[in-house]
DNA sequence: AATGAAAACAACCGCGCGGTG
DNA sequence: TCACCGCGCGGTTGTTTTCAT
């Protein structure tokens, strides 16, 4: 993640640590225990698991965080930024594991996670994510940059599970369609992860005499930062891209003039900025104004009109795998 | 009001991957 | 090439809260 942390300011660090250490909501419930590690027995049993520790520390604290816990690993990150996690219990005298610091930051202490309800549109992107990518929950919270994957993963097996088994029985046979498509199209995806590449390839030492789609296409950023670190995961990033043209058309709502959209992000006292450029990059800036609202451009990323790619056009191609219209399925039995 | 069941969600665990020496 | 380290991901567990009886 890339926050700018400098503007993650002291006066809104003040708030957020007086709005959670004082406020008694079952938002803060965990960090609010009177008693604040497990049972001994819990403790027992998982010191029996056989595995050593990922931490030296033996004596790592473990169960809910406290609020001193909390604005102490923010403190930190607020002064040397998030990452190198191992060196954070150290840094803090945390009796953290440092994977415990870093979740714990990038699940609930982050700036600009939306907590609370998904919204019937949230719903139905997860819903058809699900379909399209499977239980990929970070590669589907790049989508919802207010949510966690692990938020929508606990949503997921919480809620949408549920709704879509009320579905099955109304209307097995579809559903079985439709899991058949998701399993081939995954297995199309996997086995044919050579031939994207080869597409890739092909795209980035191209000829300038030749098409300028793909020119256009090379030109074109990829998208969903967690995703463009490999070679591999850039052509995962690519066929990302692709879903997100996929889920365009049921997508469309409409648009103000500017084409942007507002959240409001109550969660805390800082709020989340995605602009056009850096939602490109997979940047996010935070402003420290606890009124501040987050306009994110959505115009340039679902309705953006490009050619289609060797990969793209494979993937459009119905003819080869008989997809099936998962929103008619919601809209015929009354899933939302 | 009491109690058990179900739901919700925070947190942990193990594994795999990429970077580095 | 290999071992090690740090990190991220997905599956799972444990605890708390809410609901039903």
């Amino acid at each position: 993640m890339s926050s700018s942390l400098e503007e993650y300011s002291r006066p809104s660090l003040l708030l957020f640590c007086i709005y959670r250490s004082v406020i008694p909501c079952a938002f803060f419930h965990s960090s609010l225990h009177p008693f604040l590690s497990q049972s001994p027995r819990v403790e027992e049993k998982r010191r029996d698991m056989g595995r050593p520790p990922c931490c030296e520390k033996i004596d790592v604290k473990k169960g809910p965080w406290t609020p001193e816990e909390d604005i102490i690993l923010v403190t930190y990150i607020q002064e040397h930024g998030p990452g190198n996690w191992r060196s954070v219990p150290t840094n803090t005298g945390l009796l953290r594991c440092s994977k415990s610091c870093r979740l714990r930051w990038t699940n609930y202490l982050r700036p600009g996670i939306k907590r609370g309800n998904f919204t019937d549109h949230e719903e139905k992107l997860i819903v058809h994510l699900q379909t399209l990518l499977g239980n990929r929950w970070a590669a589907i919270a790049s989508y919802l940059p207010e949510r966690t994957d692990n938020d929508i993963k606990n949503y997921w097996n919480t809620h949408l599970k549920k709704k879509l088994k009320k579905v099955e029985i109304g209307c097995s046979d579809s559903i079985n369609v439709a899991k058949f498509s998701k399993g081939q199209w995954e297995r199309r995806l996997q086995t044919d992860i050579g031939m994207a590449k080869k597409a890739l390839s092909d795209a980035l030492s191209f000829d300038p005499a030749q098409d300028n789609n793909i020119n256009q296409q090379k030109q074109r950023p990829t998208i969903l930062s967690p995703l463009s670190s490999s070679s591999s995961s850039a052509v995962y990033a690519s066929s990302a891209e692709n879903i997100s043209r996929l889920l365009k058309n049921w997508m469309q709502k409409p648009l103000s003039s500017n084409n942007t959209v507002s959240v409001n992000t109550t969660a805390n006292s800082s709020s989340c900025e995605v602009k056009p450029d850096s939602l490109q990059e997979g940047i996010l800036e935070f402003d420290s104004s606890p009124s501040a609202t987050t306009e994110i451009s959505d115009a340039s990323f679902f309705q953006e009109e490009t050619p289609l790619s060797m990969l793209e056009t494979w993937l459009f191609d119905e003819s080869f795998c008989p997809q099936v219209d998962i929103s008619s399925i919601e809209d015929t039995h009354g899933l939302f």
